[in-house]
DNA sequence: GGCAGCTCAATTGTAGACAATCAGATTGAT
DNA sequence: ATCAATCTGATTGTCTACAATTGAGCTGCC
């Protein structure tokens, strides 16, 4: 079972996700803890730890604000970076796959199944960090997945799958064929595509941040 | 005036920076409590942050080990994801650069002087990481600084300026001379040599790391 | 009116006590 | 002797209370 630290630290992750949070504005250790029903504890560690991953902003005694996404023209070298991790990962790993990794791959694609189904943004883009995440994870990419996380989270601020939802899916799906075959340059180039592609659409409001 | 989870941070971060822990061992909070003479509040806050940060590995429940260094083999992948961060900010900013920041550059390339005239290694480690910080901070790149943090944690696992003391100064200083000068291309150049040339040395303990 | 300094409520930072959890040692049955 | 269940000491997880800090509003002087 997992502690209330993780506990909470995934609810408020969902939720900044969800964009339930306007960007700037602070969360309060009090009325998250009081909206919880836990002490102050868990929630300090939880801040704490999505300011590490790039959610929130730490101020020293004044508390954590929602961050500001990365700004517009930052955002394709985000994704680059995201993705070279992942075509490292996988082209070192792919070859040691193990039958049940590809289980476990093909577990965290029907979880993106269902949430596309149910048209559901917010699972749709959990679910699909998450098979990226269980991917990298079996090819052995543990030691990366930290720095990864950041940048998914930067990603995850704009969430914007522009594609239908049965695209979204079947992109996935592909990828997940190519794995099964072994087929590594293909594999990467889908990778690459999927990561990528989301990114270069200008067709979002601009999302103007003030710095400071 | 820092807080004391702030200061507790950042002396384990030096020391382990220095090797003072072997890798895989772990870290107690209260022994540390004690050792620095305060609760474990601030302790498990710093244990907390230094994973996020890369330099200890988190255990559900049974605390934390310090991490192992990176492979050998992605260790140079490592520094290549840090050197295009680099790169893409100072790029970026290089043009908006104000005197004050050049000055507030001197006095981080003064520290590494010293540093490199007293032959600390762990000073030296600390000035250069220092250096290219704030450079980044003034180049405007505030935003990709706790990635870049991350990556250079990993780096910092296995420090080795192979070259003397006085070439990693020099280096530095013809960074920042073509910083002056505002000399984009040969600017880039001088950091991606002095960032990526540390990385291929194998002539070190290789470290062999048990997985798991 | 404008501004320096003060006051105070709100909020974060830290301390110390208690509860939950884990790994290793012990016990006991087979 | 082997192995599973249990016990136990050490360690982390959480809670409550208190201290320190911040920023906004007030006060009074110019």
């Amino acid at each position: 079972m997992a502690s209330i630290r993780e506990e909470i630290t995934g609810k408020i992750r969902d939720e900044l996700v969800a964009g339930n949070f306007e960007a700037g504005v602070p969360l309060r250790e009090t009325k998250m803890a009081k909206r919880f029903g836990v002490s102050r504890g868990p929630i300090r560690d939880a801040f704490l730890q999505l300011s590490q991953e790039g959610f929130l902003a730490y101020h020293s005694n004044r508390g954590v604000t929602v961050r500001h996404p990365p700004a517009l023209e930052d955002r394709s070298f985000v994704a680059s970076l995201r993705a070279q991790i992942e075509l490292y990962i996988v082209h070192k790993g792919l070859g040691e796959l193990t039958p049940e990794g590809l289980d476990q791959i093909a577990v965290a694609l029907e979880a993106l199944k269902v949430a596309c189904a149910a048209k559901d943004v917010i699972e749709v883009a959990k679910a699909d960090m998450e098979f990226h995440r269980v991917i990298l994870h079996e090819c052995g990419g543990e030691d990366f997945i930290q720095t990864w996380r950041q940048l998914c989270a930067r990603m995850l601020l704009t969430y914007s799958r522009l594609k239908s939802f049965d695209e979204a899916y079947a992109e996935h799906e592909e990828i997940f064929e190519l794995i099964k075959k072994k087929d590594g340059n293909k594999t990467l180039d889908a990778i690459e595509r999927n990561i990528t592609i989301a990114v270069d659409n200008p067709d979002f409001e601009s999302d103007a941040d003030d710095k400071k």
